[in-house]
DNA sequence: TCCATAATTGTAACCGGTTACAATATACTA
DNA sequence: TAGTATATTGTAACCGGTTACAATTATGGA
């Protein structure tokens, strides 16, 4: 059977109160104790309970990661993973543990949170933007409990981190005008994505501050699927610009194909760079220089953040903009 | 502040006995008092609290998966993710909850599980068979905490699921033979995978049953890189089989954009056939056909052992295969 | 009407820790 | 050496549930 404090306490010789002084690093204890203590835990290979802890704290030192499966065709599955990792990493530093609670389509995320905090069972909550809506929000807003959100949020008085999607829009571009190309084109099928207008938002800023004028650019909606894709290269083919900011990785790996089929040698006509460095990036040929999204390091600030709320008294809104690499491949010159 | 039995009692008008009672379905309690505990219950929004239940039990309703990042290139991030999804789902259908803990390089293990195990942290565990080793697996042996392996397993009396890949490979290698050809190549960087020689295994079978013989057929090992597939392409132009068996998708899919480079017409000329449905299989060119593994499965399956396991007086081994089935695309006749 | 029996209900101990408070041991001052 | 300040230690209540056992109430038969 496990051991517990009593088992210490009588294999120390000591009572408990003096063991839980030892494990709470309590200044009111003469070292003479301390080392029977140790030596009890040591021989009884003692862990405290946390179940006992937590029940007289009221915490779980476990924090709840809210999945939503239903979009996973937008990022990819590599965007959820990596902040699932970035963040287990963090929290396990600071002694805390992961919980998941995936949302799929039927499944009602509400219900799962709720008992997930009535029950005790977590002290915290990371959650996508996607999420953090109506009444999943006001549920983590009534229960008080601390709650950061991976992505931008429109919500008032939320906590959130992003990755720099506008800076990302803006070194992209700028990464391509440093080649010395004068027409910059921006490839997307949607805006309706944040961080697509974000990164479209940048774009715009380095072109303006590079003076060159947007209606030098084909800025392209509705690009879906290879087909589409593959439409869209015929009609332009004769007015393709130098160089092409796609939204994101799979859209750029289509256009890369497709650019390539028709014996458009890359980069040296036309440059493409894409963003995050997923499979497809990597998988594309020629191979695709991207802005790189450190999706890890945007659990690993939500993690950061939330240690900050758990410790704070009270829950203060704010927000935290991640920097953004280059991977240098061959799409561009 | 969050309602507690007491309130609950107090509020019924009722003992704390009953209340606990009537949320353990307790026959001995009378209509009328289910009735008002019922009503006070939903009057104070209230909700046991788990680590109270834990303490006393000894459980805590929560099952780790614990996850290898070291080695996220043999499977690609959506394994691990689908198998999460698919265990999260099953879990939450049984009033469980689901704790990630991830192994990355340099992190240890052992220590982490043995935390989680210690504090009454976890009922149960699932982990990939290539941690089923050694010091972690002793580990979870001596704590005799139930335990179920993804992945086959050669370790003695464990409880192991895994995709069924000897029938994988038989089935990819019998839907080629199908179209009339009457060579086929299996293409591997490696048989150092469990995986790959049980598909391995199943394609050998396969042949025989045809009558064909395997020395028809080319088995190429050391694929790994682009470049490696190309020149291995170079050097068998003019002895390439009718179709081709990879023992993954990513090989699969260089080797098809190899074959297309050349100008070889796929499938009329060669055939290939993959397995999993990676996001490369989608964006091969031509659409890779793919025998399927279900991975989501896997993980449901996975959860029920434990389930079963967490029921039953004693921890019994055993093991049990996934069927597959096969997605049709553009890649065979 | 009274008593045996069954149906409900309440009391209190317990799970494994933490901590306020009282008790004891030790050191120091006069 | 007595008396007081200080350093350690132990006792017991508590966190929020569960459950054995005792107590209470209701039911039925003589």
């Amino acid at each position: 059977m496990k051991a517990t404090i009593k088992d210490v306490a009588k294999f120390a010789g000591v009572s408990v109160a003096t063991v839980s002084r030892y494990l709470n690093h309590s200044p009111l204890i003469a070292e003479a104790s301390v080392e029977k203590v140790r030596q009890a835990i040591e021989a009884l290979d003692y862990q405290p309970s946390m179940m006992a802890r937590g029940l007289l704290h009221g915490n779980s030192k476990t924090i709840a990661l809210a999945i939503d499966d239903s979009n996973t065709e937008t990022y990819g599955n590599d965007f959820f993973l990596k902040i699932q990792y970035g963040l287990e990493h963090e929290l396990t530093r600071n002694s805390y543990y992961l919980m998941i609670c995936h949302v799929g389509t039927g499944v009602d995320a509400v219900s799962t949170v709720r008992t997930l905090i009535h029950e005790n069972r977590i002290d915290g909550l990371v959650l996508l933007s996607e999420m953090a809506h109506g009444e999943l929000l006001e549920l983590l807003r009534e229960s008080q409990i601390p709650f950061v959100i991976a992505g931008r949020s429109q919500e008032e008085g939320t906590l959130w981190v992003d990755i720099d999607n506008i800076e990302a829009g803006h070194r992209a571009t700028e990464r391509l005008l440093q080649t010395g190309v004068d027409s910059v084109g921006f490839l997307t099928n949607s805006f309706d994505k944040m961080f697509v207008s974000e990164r479209f938002q940048g774009y715009c800023n380095a072109l303006e501050a590079a003076g060159i004028e947007k209606k030098d650019c084909y800025i392209s909606d509705g690009l879906v699927s290879p087909e589409q894709i593959a439409a869209y290269v015929e009609t332009h083919k004769d007015i393709l610009c130098e160089a092409y900011v796609a939204s994101d990785s799979t859209i750029a790996f289509y256009f890369l194909r497709e650019l390539y089929k028709r014996g458009i040698r890359i980069p040296e006509q036309v440059q493409v760079i894409g963003f995050d460095d997923s499979v497809l990036a990597a998988a594309a040929d020629p191979a695709m220089t991207v802005v790189e999204i450190d999706v890890t390091k945007l659990g690993v600030s939500a993690a950061k953040l939330l240690m900050k709320q758990l410790q704070a008294t009270e829950l203060r809104p704010g927000q935290s903009l991640l920097p953004v690499g280059i991977i240098e491949r061959a799409s561009t010159k």
